[in-house]
DNA sequence: ACCTGAACACCGTTCAAGT
DNA sequence: ACCTGAACACCGTTCAAGT
């Protein structure tokens, strides 16, 4: 991983963009998401402002890789943890199993749901999570189509209610829990109306 | 409207809190919310920038009325238009009309969604919004307490879509409509489990 | 109470230059 | 390619002073 050459004159060949990115990471945990800046980031690595700009284009791309980061977390804990990935276990708790590691993680980080909720979630990390999620709802008797559109809106209440339980600080893990049970019914009943559509009426 | 004292030294008295909120309104609109700046206001009302905190402590208060202003233009479609408030329509239909017509004035001013999710949402007009989303669903046979936690399910609902939808910019519309009515869905099973309680077992 | 001018302590980003 | 020094064009907020 260490380059063989000498100290040499030009450029440093220290960093990388993963050492910006654990530098952002830790810049967050100890600061809260609105402190993580360009200038804090170039500080920390040891290195001028406008050298950062070498391996980002800018801050928004520094964010966005903060937020797979993040993410990336999340996705060690599935993998060596079978709450998530032990299949003969009831899916509705393997679903809440993750939503609220996820909902930790982000609760654990200030102001971090508004860098994923701002991110596009198509990184290496969010798919790995994601495809943990589609694996779940599959065994819950979801077809492919309805197991990503419910993939989808799952991540958009966990991470819509991590937002607004920030923002005015409730005992908001019970009302989580009840709206991802609501949730979770109503991907149900459909699962059982198109299983009724198959001998019945009312198509779509 | 206007004062009838002739110009005199000292205080201007020219302005108000709704002036500033104005102003604030009228830079979301034209540049969106990351350009809507204390000193952005400062100059439209004719100000200097230092003279907004006569109007308010700090910039997070003046986002936060800026989002119940936001609010408020809700509020103004949903009192006037019977869309929402006529009983004898579906209950569903009037939850996608209402839904439908928050997720379009989020979608009109970008960056709005994050006002509001940063926002408590407990102001006045918020206030008046989530009292029309209590009465629909109180028609759809939610007990109080449940319709008060499935109104806030909504609101994460149509915030976390919007700002995922924005982040993306995919053909979102139909993922926001689906998502919606599983979780309707999710809402309705919980009455018919409620029903079935003072009957049978399973309870909580 | 309401307002101004000036300043403080920051930002992200660009440019020219060095190795 | 990677880095620096210096600068540009901004921010939110505070302070002292004026009416």
């Amino acid at each position: 991983m260490v380059d063989a050459r000498p100290v040499r004159p030009g450029p440093r060949r220290t960093l990388s963009e993963q050492a910006i990115l654990d530098a952002a990471l830790a810049l967050l945990a100890e600061l809260g998401a609105d402190r993580v800046t360009i200038r804090g980031i170039a500080t920390r690595v040891g290195i001028a402002p406008n050298a950062v700009y070498t391996y980002f284009p800018d801050k928004a791309a520094v964010l966005d890789g903060l937020a797979e980061q993040l993410l990336g977390r999340v996705d060690d804990n599935l993998v060596d943890d079978d709450r998530f990935t032990d299949s003969s276990r009831p899916w509705r708790e393997r679903v809440h199993s993750l939503a609220l590691e996820l909902r930790t993680e982000l609760l654990a980080h200030q102001g971090a749901v508004h860098l994923l909720l701002r991110s596009s979630l198509d990184g290496p990390n969010a798919n790995a999570v994601g495809a943990t999620l589609l694996t779940i709802l599959a065994d819950a008797g979801l077809d492919p189509a309805s197991a990503a559109k419910g993939s989808h809106l799952l991540n958009v209440h966990i991470l819509g209610s991590v937002a607004l339980e920030t923002a005015d600080a409730a005992a908001a893990t019970d009302q989580f829990l009840w709206g991802l049970d609501r949730l979770l019914d109503g991907l149900i009943t459909y699962v059982g109306a198109q299983r009724d559509d198959r001998t019945g009426p009312r198509p779509r």
